[in-house]
DNA sequence: CCCATATGTAAGTATATACTTACATTAATC
DNA sequence: GATTAATGTAAGTATATACTTACATATGGG
């Protein structure tokens, strides 16, 4: 034998640059010559470490999903006059779409006639709906109203209010503080109202 | 002179066959072929009637929000016991995804470098974002509670609360059933909620 | 009928780009 | 230090597809 195998080492350094990629330029303007070029390799290197670029697109959604997982539990760790969710839709208001995640979300979504991509992105929400739901539950601590959403409904309207933020984002439809603010606000609302 | 021009006719008669085509292929595999063979013409034919592909999808992008934008207006117009705002969420619940105008919106969010595809997305979130406002205030009635949002943030909420449904349908995350449910509860919450 | 323009048919071109191949060089293990 | 797999370099290929060109045919107005 020669030269140990660092591909498994490799793949971890390069996911991050590559999921950057996808979320500076989407899928199609990803090259791969673009790919490579920003990990400082060539074209066939990419290709020893995934068999496809599609490949490079499904870990860069792994990754960004967990990348942002991550940060959420470290938030739900530290204590805080606020409760969990509201740190989260706080943190989020404030830092929103620094990961990119949105579009590579997009680009995703524009690929779902592909079943890998498809099942990839189901994943993705899926796991946020979980979590999400969870933090309703608990901020509701069991007191549902009456005429209230159940937290799985709420959840998913959390997620696409984040969703519309991202758009709005990208498309400079707000700025940054309104941004912050309607995430905050609504996003509150949405877990704590009650029917008036 | 001889034979009069009637591209205007055939590019209004073709515009559909367009939308539906983008909506069902995305971008990217809305081939120019594939858009010719769903128009029945070859692809010069079509090449007389818009520039390039990017015009054919932006006039798609238009058509598809003047279609919608139609329908709310119809509703809008009908009597009923609930609230005009109230018909748009029952009936978009029910209706949802039908023109597929999000997966167009997916798509062209795919092409934000492109100035003349985010102007165009610019131009139609913020048609919807008008309108929808102006049924969240209709429907507030100046009784604007202390910690309730704004109206215009609301109104964000709400398409993205709408995005959302359309993402768990293209998913198949949700039946539609309780997609409806979704869009019809948590967008009422949204419209009346009063802190808790 | 004429003729100018619209419409139809059938190729072709140019280019981008995902992916491959061939070969040179390096470096761990024995 | 020899061997062998990993890594680096530099081309090349194959294909898809947006867009074009060349030419034939139809059709309405003078």
């Amino acid at each position: 034998m020669a030269r140990p195998n660092q591909s498994e080492e490799r793949r971890q350094e390069l996911i991050p640059v590559l999921a950057k990629a996808f979320a500076d330029l989407g899928y199609r303007r990803a090259t791969t010559a673009a790919l490579a070029e920003r990990c400082g390799l060539r074209e066939n290197q990419l290709y020893r470490l995934w068999p496809s670029k599609k490949a490079m697109f499904l870990a860069s959604i792994d990754y960004l999903f967990e990348h942002t997982a991550s940060k959420w539990r470290e938030l739900l760790a530290t204590e805080d006059a606020r409760t969990p969710a509201e740190r989260i839709l706080t943190w989020e208001g404030e830092h929103r779409g620094e990961t990119g995640l949105h579009r590579i979300t997009f680009a995703g979504l524009n690929e779902t006639n592909d079943p890998e991509v498809r099942d990839a992105l189901c994943r993705m929400f899926q796991k946020f709906h979980t979590f999400i739901t969870q933090q309703v539950q608990a901020q509701r601590e069991g007191a549902h109203d009456a005429g209230q959403p159940d937290e799985m409904l709420t959840a998913w309207g959390i997620i696409g209010l984040g969703m519309m933020a991202n758009i709005t984002q990208e498309l400079k439809l707000l700025n940054r503080d309104t941004q912050g603010q309607m995430v905050n606000e609504v996003g509150l609302q949405m877990l704590n109202a009650k029917r008036g």
